[in-house]
DNA sequence: TTGTGTTGAGTTAGCGCTAACGTAACAGCA
DNA sequence: TGCTGTTACGTTAGCGCTAACTCAACACAA
């Protein structure tokens, strides 16, 4: 390995100090603009590259944030971590990128590790911390933005980005009423998950709206898989035969479920509805393609970037982003 | 923000030097038992954590590595990057993950800012650059590990993990014999694909082990999604209409031509047979279930990351890692 | 007793960069 | 002419840590 072009050196070169060729690369006022063009050819001619730890040393600024996940893996999480990384990119910012796997002690020890790496801030989705727990994270970054989870108190350096889950949840209960479908199940994702307690509250809503009585033998919880999606479906069919409409916690489940309905001899959208929320690939991959809650995730992936990179700059700060999701109509209701 | 305890902060409290601090926590000889033990205690206390900068600036190691995929979208690198995060989580390091976009130019840019942040080494997936650049970027990073592509000359810092696309496709003619069908298409990947090159080549030479002529008119080429095997296989069923078995560049390339073929009227698999290869969770999600070469994706992430760790700690170096994979045979052939 | 090695510390210097301050030269103005 | 402000640089100091060296104390063999 060769050894690095170090400021030192172009300084050298231009016989001139380290804090001119500083002020050259920064882009900052306070020296000609000959001399500051001949540096950067210099600086060009030399391959030289600011060190990242001498400059973090400095400055305690990395250009870096974590983006932490359960599991990179869920297209839903991919498709934000993407979105999360293109702006990244165009704002020459990197990622740091952590699995917690829905596992909180995962979590911790992931933070923990990204805070001394000394990042400046962190994008977390779907935490599954306690109250408590996410107080002491948000007060230990310098910036941080929660998507799919909220906090009671506002904090300068704290950004939310939420789904309206209950909306979501209602506009498919309206949809279910516009096709005349009354035993309508909703098969929920993991109890400690706060968008399934969002969408569950938003289908008792619904229910109530069309004074359709809350059967809790239609409500199951599972988890967030299609594997998840076919056993609550097999549980449901067998526990409510007479059942034609289902409200999936997600795509993932509600494809697991579609099958099971087909498995199971019944005609889907004809005999049982289907419909998802947050329209993975996956949606339109399956046939019969899923009806389901459109929600913008690369999109939500920029915006969280975005809004990161405004509260590190110190702008923006204790903002709070609802995002609405849309009813996509497709094949499964 | 808190101000950050440092090193002499545990010096003063413990009246010893920085050094004999540093000594302790870095688990190195040169101190009594009970001094590192009553330090450990302090650092504990006082919630001390080493700043990564000053450590990186000193040392010029970060415990941090890049990971450089086209997508990480796509199932295939979603789970590889799976692997090397849980692998690089279990040994405390980090990862840096850069989406290139199957985009050189991006690729080198990437490459570029994670030199800069002086990582210690990069797992550098379906590289798109020329071999001359590639060879610049493994001499100038201290470790390298290669998936899904080779190298000509070896290097003492580099690993490359590939996937026996030659036989796999032979596996696949041989599969397609079995079952007696003779009119074998390949949908192939991008042509600058190094897998899909191989992949052609072993399609070739099944085919002529098989003594059947190989035929021009029955190999495409396409976009690695199911879009990209929708489009090819509408031209192929208008082209060929007696295919009556189609190997696919993936799994994503095989689930869009199998719907189209269904489309078309075609049976899978008693008129067309459909073999794809990745064995990516959809594979087992769509129906019929997709027969596919099964590629171990997570364990080869899990195995980059620790080939990479060993290449940093001065061990192994370059290895040629060649990963078998197996035909998993399910409903599509 | 002297010499030699070992153990358990401390000291020095520097990694590469930037913030903050210092300063020379010159322009503009009363 | 003297004062103030501005521009264009240079100097100093230090971010927090560790490598490499130094050194004192002690044990042990000859």
């Amino acid at each position: 390995m060769i050894k690095r072009t170090t400021l030192a050196d172009i300084a050298k070169a231009a016989n001139v100090s380290m804090m001119t060729v500083s002020r050259a690369i920064n882009n900052k006022p306070g020296l000609g603009d000959d001399l500051r063009q001949h540096i950067l050819n210099l600086v060009e001619e030399m391959g030289y590259r600011p060190n990242t730890f001498a400059r973090g040393l400095a400055t305690n600024q990395t250009t870096t944030i974590g983006l932490v996940v359960p599991d990179n893996t869920n297209p839903f999480f991919a498709q934000i971590a993407r979105g999360v990384e293109d702006a990244a990119f165009e704002n020459l910012y990197n990622i740091f990128l952590v699995n917690t796997n829905e596992d909180a002690a995962r979590e911790t020890a992931a933070l923990e590790t990204l805070w001394q790496k000394g990042i400046d801030g962190v994008i977390l989705c779907s935490s599954r911390l306690s109250g408590e727990a996410l107080e002491y994270q948000v007060q230990r970054f310098p910036a941080i933005v929660l998507v799919n989870r909220e906090l009671k108190q506002p904090h300068a350096n704290l950004i939310t980005i939420n789904v309206n889950d209950h909306r979501s949840a209602q506009r498919v209960l309206q949809h279910f009423m516009d096709l005349d479908r009354k035993v309508i199940a909703y098969i929920g994702g993991p109890a400690n998950s706060f968008s399934n307690q969002r969408r569950l509250e938003g289908y008792k809503n619904g229910l109530r709206s069309a004074e359709i009585p809350y059967d809790p033998q239609l409500v199951l919880s599972t988890q967030p898989t299609t594997e998840g999606g076919r056993e609550a479906a097999a549980a449901l069919l067998r526990r409510r035969p007479e059942v034609n409409a289902i409200f999936a916690y997600n795509d993932l489940v509600a494809v697991g479920a579609m099958q099971v309905c087909q498995e199971f001899g019944k005609k889907v959208p004809e005999e049982v509805a289907i419909i998802g929320v947050d329209d993975i690939p996956l949606a339109t991959i399956i046939r019969p393609q899923l009806t389901t809650m459109h929600v913008p995730l690369a999109h939500i992936g920029r915006l969280a970037m975005r809004a990161l990179i405004d509260l590190i700059g110190g702008e923006g700060g204790s903002a709070a982003y609802q995002i609405e999701p849309e009813l996509f109509i497709r094949d499964s209701a």
